[in-house]
DNA sequence: TCCAAAATGAGAATCATTATCACAAGTAGA
DNA sequence: TCTACTTGTGATAATGATTCTCATTTTGGA
């Protein structure tokens, strides 16, 4: 564990909220000045591989990624007016024993519900 | 619905498993010589708007879409290895009644399974 | 300390997707 | 038929996120 990825970790702690790579980079730079967008990418993709970090969309081109401190498989809620994220538990009981489809077998699954979260359903965008 | 659109669509229809837009391009031209790529990149935005195309990730780079005949909601079974894609019922009973997220008005969701279908699964890839 | 392996960053390259824009085709009304 | 307007099309340029290259550090262990 470098100091430059230390500081890439630190930043996606710092958000509440879904954030692009740009983000990161962004914030990383707050306390790592010179951190270049290589590095931050490589940060990216091997805290995507341990699980610590989850794409759950994209926004304009742009990937956009939850920070997930839960070990344990989960999912997301993802608020698409102001960027909330929620980790919420897996709702596929048993995904592979669909009756429909005997013989695939799965060997992983992607659920993400897009919504609007408690705030931004009552006092409208922006206002969590 | 022009005769453009008409070869994209059935260009589509023609695949059993899942196709990046240039899959579908090069089977567009098999009707439509000069069907040129922002046509089908439009007609592809067109068709996805409608419910007929949907995305279920990238593979290199390129979006991989799935054509969608079904009319009621549903998800996708995507084979891994050889792209075979299978149309399975939505396995959420009632995703915005989590009781640990009130609050949260969930207006979407996605929910791709990833795996190996009955033929791949035995055969091992390219089998089927 | 010494060294091989891994990480870094500036910049170039890639390349899927979009935006432009001039033109073709249809449409509706006069 | 003429005209005005809308829509679709396709060649091409532009965009921009992500990846690659490579010379230069940095790291962690012996
Ligand atoms: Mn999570
Ligand atoms: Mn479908
Ligand atoms: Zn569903
Ligand atoms: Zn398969």
């Amino acid at each position: 564990m470098t100091d430059r990825r230390r500081s890439v970790a630190a930043a996606a702690d710092g958000f509440m909220r879904a954030f692009t790579v740009d983000d990161l980079i962004a914030a990383a730079r707050a306390h790592s000045p010179g951190i270049g967008v290589a590095t931050v990418y490589r940060a990216v993709a091997s805290m995507e591989d341990a699980g610590a970090l989850e794409r759950v969309g994209s926004r304009d081109g742009s990937a956009l990624y939850v920070r997930c401190s839960v070990e344990e498989h989960h999912h997301h809620l993802v608020c698409t007016a102001c960027g909330a994220v929620a980790h919420t538990p897996c709702p596929l009981g048993a995904p592979a024993s669909d009756a429909a489809h005997e013989g695939f077998v799965v060997t992983s699954h992607q659920v993400t519900l897009y919504g609007l979260c408690a705030a931004c359903a009552t006092t409208g965008p922006e206002g969590g």
